[in-house]
DNA sequence: ACTAAAGAATGAATCGTTTCATGCTCATGA
DNA sequence: TCATGAGCATGAAACGATTCATTCTTTAGT
């Protein structure tokens, strides 16, 4: 019943060592070989084992992947640039969603340790990176993507999240606004906190800007309609006059919550920016003004880094090359008025 | 350096037979036992090695998932429902893009057999089923998504798509329009082809309307744009007065198309149907009527199904139950005038 | 004709976990 | 006192592919 290298080597007249080499090394096999054990292979549809191959070799061929939530259209596309230059290596990517949870992410990390992955590629659920030299120092590399690497411990791939947040406040403050709200997610996530960090440094350096802060629990579509729902429940006057969201879906959900119902405009009641600039951002409504980032070249140089961490020297690389960090672009529409 | 089960025996003082129980049925071992092995597993930072688990067990205890494109919100929802439904039964979801392309599917396909996956979740990249007997025969259940199955070969979780576009586009003959575009994907895509029967159903039950169909050789937001931008370039009187998108992300390009640059209005001069209801779907430029589809149910439903078929009677349950369908819902916004 | 070297093929050992038939100990009841 | 059985623990065998030192075959060179 069962196929085995062993089945196939009797079929073919040949040994298990031969079937071994016509797999993985037929060059070292003259060709009439070659076919024979071919045909053995398809006569009886043998399977290899993959369980038994990683076994023997000690290591599997995947690398790890664990994002908040690969519903999120950048994160999708981020996993889409690491599996892109993963292939290429002929590796595959495991994926897990950590729901912005720690513990989720750890059970997603332990699992991939089991697996032998090769290493992993995690967007942090929150800044509590300690926990993460438990699997470092188990020799499972990990590489931080979009959360920038504190010392030189672990190696990451980083958009500016700070100057992220300075360009997009600053150019609601070109546009005349003062009032500004930033509607967030969790201040635990470090991208969250850094982008108001820069739109902070963007309000200090205007006299009479005042920022607001409204913290929701989740960076969703959901979360941001009732955010937007909120302020509109407001009188008119207590209403800030510009939005910085702290990603695209959230800004998506105020559109909705101000373009449905309530009667806000956009730009001219409140102006609005959000952040990452998905595919949808030129299509809603009001059509979104965003700060881009480089999703796709994010897990596609997140995985090129892993690669060069297991294959060349370890831990030599300039501690430069290890800390990727790429600039975000401000892409203006209507809904800032631009 | 390597940490097995037998160091970890050494350690604990006890056989490796011990230890395996200790981590597989700790309800057998005296609490004392277990507590002396698991500090020691502790200790040594043991971590268990799938692949000699799963080698021995002859299973792993994933399930693949392929679809076209995790990039698509709609299939982003199917992966959430099935992974919902696998982590509730202790499994992982191992998740492989096509591209609707075969050659890339059928790659994924191989892989997960060698991996020795429970079964998979599979949404065809096209109507050529025949290559799939290969896997089936060889013992690994493959289940259906969004693709209805043939005969009694292969399960499946499907959404009739006839009526949803027969849905839509009742729908836009009522709101008075008569020259229909449907602007589909590639044809060999199922679902595509079935919308469209659908469509055609709904305009031959109306004397004097005609339809039309734009092909497009992927269902990007890109391809929607450009379809938008060929419609946008006829005369006007050649335009169709209504468009039925096969699905979302192609409505949302043609949306943008239509509303930058050319000064088509969406529904006044085209009034527009999508397919899925994607979240965005309520947000975009023009809100967007759509087909709705029970995304995450439909993973979730996937799983669910493929777990039946693993472990009840294999292939004996009433046919029916291995076929369901769900039936789609319009969503009617601004779009389409409604 | 004989040796050396190159080319092919071999198959036992190995990877780390789980299983299971077997053995040991101790308490209970006859 | 002895038999019985329950409760624990044991450790060799098995899973299936890969590796590598070894053997066998052929060819080339002198």
């Amino acid at each position: 019943m069962a196929v085995g290298v062993k089945e196939v080597a009797a079929a073919a007249g040949v040994s298990v060592g031969t079937v071994s080499n016509v797999l993985n090394r037929p060059d070292r096999v003259p060709e009439g070989t070659v076919q024979r054990v071919q045909q053995a292979i398809d006569q009886l549809g043998f399977v290899r084992n993959d369980a038994a191959r990683q076994l023997r070799a000690g290591r599997s061929r995947s690398i790890g992947l664990v994002v908040p939530d690969i519903g999120n259209p950048f994160f999708a596309e981020v996993a889409r640039g690491a599996e892109d230059r993963a292939a290429d290596a002929g590796m595959t990517v495991l994926l897990g969603n950590s729901d912005e949870n720690d513990a989720r992410q750890g059970a997603h990390l332990a699992l991939f340790q089991e697996q032998r992955v090769n290493g992993v590629l995690l967007t942090p659920a929150s800044d509590d990176l300690a926990s993460l030299r438990r699997f470092t120092d188990a020799g499972m590399p990990i590489v931080l993507v979009d959360h920038e690497a504190e010392e030189g411990a672990l190696a990451s791939v980083a958009v500016d999240d700070r100057e992220g947040g300075r360009l997009a406040v600053s150019h609601l403050l070109q546009a005349g606004r003062r009032r500004i709200a930033y509607v967030s997610g969790p201040r635990t996530v470090r991208q969250v906190a850094q982008r108001l960090r820069g739109a902070e440094d963007a309000v200090a350096a205007v006299p009479d800007a005042v920022l607001e802060v409204i913290e929701q629990p989740s960076l969703t579509v959901l979360q941001g309609r009732a955010a937007g729902e909120q302020l509109a429940a407001r009188a008119a006057e207590d209403r800030p006059d510009a939005v910085f969201a702290a990603n695209d879906l959230l800004a998506v959900g105020l559109l909705q919550a101000f373009s449905f119902g309530s009667g806000i405009r956009v730009p001219e009641d409140i102006a609005m920016v959000g952040y990452d600039d998905i595919d949808f951002a030129s299509a809603t409504v009001v059509p979104l003004s965003s700060v881009r980032q480089p999703a796709r070249l994010l897990g596609w140089t997140g995985v090129d880094l892993l690669l060069k961490e297991l294959g060349g020297a370890t831990q030599d690389g300039d501690d430069h090359d290890r800390r990727i960090r790429f600039q975000p672009e401000l892409v203006a529409r209507d809904s800032s008025g631009g």
